[in-house]
RNA sequence: UGGGGCAUCGGCAAGCGGUAAGCCACUGGAUUUUGAUUCCAGCAUUCCCAGGUUCGAAUCCUGGUGCCCCAGCCA
C-alpha cells in the first residue's frame, strides 16, 4: 500500500501517477472529476468498457465523480435508441453517474457565444470555399497548407455571416466557421480547423433549433470546461488534437482541464470499430447488436458474461500508452473465475449415447444427490434418479482409446459422477458404424461415489443423466466470430467479412439436462465438466429452456482423437 | 530532418539514477466424485540496438531501428 494516497500499489498506472502529482500540488483543490463521453451513434463494446472502468474507477478511488455525457454534436448519425442502450450498459457494468448526466447539445448556446467571442478577437472566420477547396488547400503531411482567400475577412463581415449561418440562410456545405491558427503548422489539426458546419438536420434532442453544429475539437474542450472536468481521458488518436484542445481553451480564457490519452483496447478474433459492428448487424451476419458473438456489452450480457468478469478483465489489463492486442482467452479466464464461484452445478449431456445397464433391474429407481456447489454447501443440494437407461456424452467414449484417456471404452470402467462405476461390455453400432448404444454393467458396491475398501479407484468420472427423467433443452454453442486473430488487418486488402467463422454458432436442438432442475432464468449454471451456461434472456422460458454457452471449462486433456467415437 | 506517440518475460504491466513488482499464461508437485477449482514451487544477471555520462543506468545524453496515429464540413 502506498500510505500517501491509500491506493493499493498494484493498480498504479501513468494516469494515477499524474493525478497523484496533481493532488500533491493541490491542483484543482484535489478534486478528481472525469467523464465518459460516448457519441450516441452505436452500441457500446468492450473497448468502451475499458474507458468506463478507467473513468468511473478513478472517480471512485479518488472520491471524485464521473459524468456520463453524450457527445451528440452530429445529428446525422445520432439516435435516441443509442442513448438508452448506452445508459443501460453503463449501469449494468455497475457504475452510477448519479445526477451527472449531460448532453453536449445542452451547451450549444454557450458554444455559439464562445465562437462569437473568437470571431470578435479575430481568431475565427467564415470560409465559403467549397469542401474540395478547403481540403486541397490544407496541404499534405509533408507540405504546408495555403491560406484561404476568406482568411482576412473583416470581423464585421465574419460576425454577420456567422449569424446568418446560424439563422439558416445558407444551404448545407455553403460555408464553415474556421479557427485562424496556422496554415503551415506541421500539425494538420492546427491548419485553420473547422469549428462549425451547416447541417439542416433534425437533432435527437434540439430538433430543428440549430442548423449549425460544432465539430468535435471545438466542442469537446468547452464541454469539459463547463462541467469542471479535471482529467479528460481519451484514446491515443487524440494526442495530435491536444494542442488544439489547449489552444481553444486558452483563447477563450476559461477553466482548462487536462487531456490525457491512453491506448484503446484491441481484442483478437473480433472487430471493434463501430462501422464494422454496424455492418455486421445491418447485413444480418449476426442477429443484432446483442448477438452473443459480438464484443458489444449487450452481446456479452446476453451471452452470460457478468459485469464483475468484465470489470476484472479491465482491471487486469492496466492502462498504458502501448498499442496492444489482447487475447480473447484473457477475457474468457475472467468469466471462468467469476462463474466458478457463482454458478450452480448441474449435469447436462449435449451429444448423447444411450447406455443400458444390463444388471440394473428394469423397474428399479434410485434417488441420488449432490451439492449444488462443491465448495459452497450453503447453496443446497439437488437430487436425481438413477435408472437402467442413461445418457452419456459422446466425447466420453472412444472405441479405441489411448492409454491416457480416462473415460469409457470397450471393456473399460468409468464412474458415473455421484453414482456407480460401470463397465462397458458391448458396443452397438448402426449400419454406418456409428455408435448408438453401449451395454454396461454396474458395480452395486460403488454407489454415491464411494470406492469400497480394497477396490481399485476408478480415475475416470463422467457426467450422465437418466434417460427417462432428463429434460430436453436447447443449447447454443458459441465460438469466435472470426477465423483469424486480426480479421480487419488484411494486407492484401481482403474484406474482414470474408473471415467470419462459419462455425461460430452451433445449435444443439436437444440436449439432456439433469431432471428436476428448477432453472432460474437469471442464474448462471455450470454443466459439470463441460462449461458455463446462461439461459438466453430473449428466447428462454421456463417451459422451453435455451442455454447459451458462456465459455467452456478449462480442459487440460489435450483431446487427442477427441471426436474418436 | 512533416508532426505526434510507443518499445521492459509468451501476453499485459510496475519501475522515474541505487542494482528487474504484480497479474495472466506456462512448467513441476499436492488435494479433488468436474482431466474443473484450490494449494504450493519454479519462471527476465536483464529492460529494441549501438555508443556515452556516472561509483552505479531499464531509468540521463547521443545516434540508430521497429511499430502505431494524423491530410472528415466524423468522433
Amino acid at each position: 500500500m502506498n500510505t500517501e494516497t491509500n491506493q493499493p500499489t498494484h493498480i498504479t498506472n501513468f494516469i494515477r501517477n499524474i493525478i497523484d502529482a496533481d493532488i500533491q500540488l493541490n491542483k484543482n483543490e484535489g478534486r478528481v472529476i472525469t467523464r465518459f463521453p460516448p457519441e450516441p451513434n452505436g452500441f457500446l463494446h468492450i473497448g468502451h468498457a475499458k474507458s468506463i472502468c478507467i473513468n468511473f474507477g478513478l472517480a471512485r478511488d479518488y472520491g471524485g465523480r464521473c459524468h456520463l455525457r453524450f457527445d451528440d454534436t452530429n445529428p446525422t448519425k445520432e439516435e435516441d435508441e443509442y442513448v438508452s442502450s448506452i445508459k443501460q450498459d453503463v449501469k449494468w457494468l455497475g457504475f452510477d453517474w448519479g445526477e451527472h448526466l449531460y448532453f453536449a447539445s445542452d451547451y450549444f448556446t454557450q458554444m455559439y457565444e464562445h465562437a462569437v467571442t473568437l470571431v470578435k478577437k479575430g481568431l475565427a472566420y467564415v470560409d465559403d470555399s467549397t469542401p474540395d477547396a478547403i481540403r486541397s488547400s490544407r496541404g499534405t503531411l509533408t507540405e504546408s497548407g495555403k491560406e484561404s482567400p476568406c482568411r482576412n475577412r473583416t470581423i464585421e463581415d465574419n460576425l454577420d455571416l456567422f449569424s446568418r449561418m446560424k439563422n439558416g440562410e445558407f444551404p448545407d456545405g455553403a460555408m464553415v466557421l474556421r479557427a485562424k491558427i496556422d496554415m503551415s503548422s506541421p500539425n494538420i489539426n492546427l491548419r485553420d480547423p473547422v469549428m462549425y458546419r451547416i447541417l439542416h438536420a433534425s437533432h435527437h434532442r434540439t430538433g430543428d433549433r440549430w442548423c449549425i453544429y460544432p465539430m468535435y475539437d471545438w466542442a469537446h474542450g468547452i464541454e469539459d470546461s463547463i462541467e469542471g472536468i479535471t482529467h479528460s481521458i481519451c484514446t491515443l488518436e487524440f494526442e495530435d488534437h491536444r494542442p488544439l484542445y489547449d489552444w481553444f481553451l486558452k483563447q477563450l480564457g476559461v477553466y482548462h482541464p487536462q487531456q490525457i490519452e491512453f491506448a484503446r483496447l484491441n481484442l483478437n478474433y473480433t472487430v471493434m470499430s463501430k462501422r464494422k459492428l454496424l455492418e455486421l448487424v445491418n447485413e444480418k451476419h449476426v442477429s443484432g447488436w446483442d448477438d452473443p458473438r459480438l464484443p458489444t456489452i449487450s452481446g456479452f450480457r446476453r451471452r452470460g458474461y457478468t459485469p464483475e468478469s468484465i470489470r476484472l478483465f479491465c482491471d487486469r489489463l492496466g492502462v498504458g500508452k502501448k498499442d496492444a492486442i489482447i487475447d480473447m482467452s484473457i477475457l474468457e479466464d475472467c468469466v471462468r473465475e467469476d462463474l466458478d464461484v457463482k454458478a450452480k452445478r448441474v449435469m447436462c449431456v449435449l451429444d448423447p449415447i444411450k447406455v443400458v445397464i444390463t444388471n440394473w433391474p428394469d423397474d428399479k429407481l434410485e434417488e441420488l444427490g449432490a451439492s449444488i456447489h462443491p465448495k459452497t454447501p450453503e447453496m443446497g443440494r439437488r437430487s436425481f434418479m438413477m435408472t437402467r437407461e442413461v445418457y452419456i456424452d459422446r466425447d466420453d467414449f472412444m472405441l479405441d482409446p489411448p492409454k491416457n484417456f480416462f473415460r469409457l471404452g470397450p471393456k473399460r470402467q468409468v464412474r458415473l459422477k455421484y453414482a456407480y462405476v460401470i463397465t462397458c461390455d458391448e458396443v452397438i453400432k448402426d449400419t454406418s458404424g456409428r455408435v448408438i448404444e453401449l451395454r454396461c454393467t454396474y458395480d452395486p458396491e460403488t454407489g454415491h461415489g464411494k470406492t469400497p475398501e480394497g477396490k481399485k479407484k476408478v480415475k475416470g468420472i463422467i457426467h450422465w443423466v437418466s434417460a427417462p427423467h432428463a429434460q430436453k433443452v436447447e443449447v447454443r454453442l458459441y465460438d469466435r466470430l472470426f477465423d483469424r486473430p486480426n480479421p480487419g488487418g488484411d494486407q492484401d486488402g481482403g474484406d474482414y467479412k470474408e473471415h467470419i467463422n462459419p462455425h461460430s454458432l452451433k445449435v444443439i436442438g436437444t440436449a439432456y439436462l439433469e431432471q428436476g432442475t428448477d432453472i432460474n432464468l437469471q442464474a448462471h449454471y455450470q454443466f459439470e465438466r463441460v462449461g458455463y451456461f446462461f439461459p438466453d434472456p430473449k428466447d428462454s422460458t421456463k417451459d422451453c429452456l435455451v442455454f447459451n454457452r458462456v465459455v467452456t471449462l478449462r480442459d487440460s486433456w489435450g483431446g487427442e482423437g477427441k471426436q474418436g467415437a
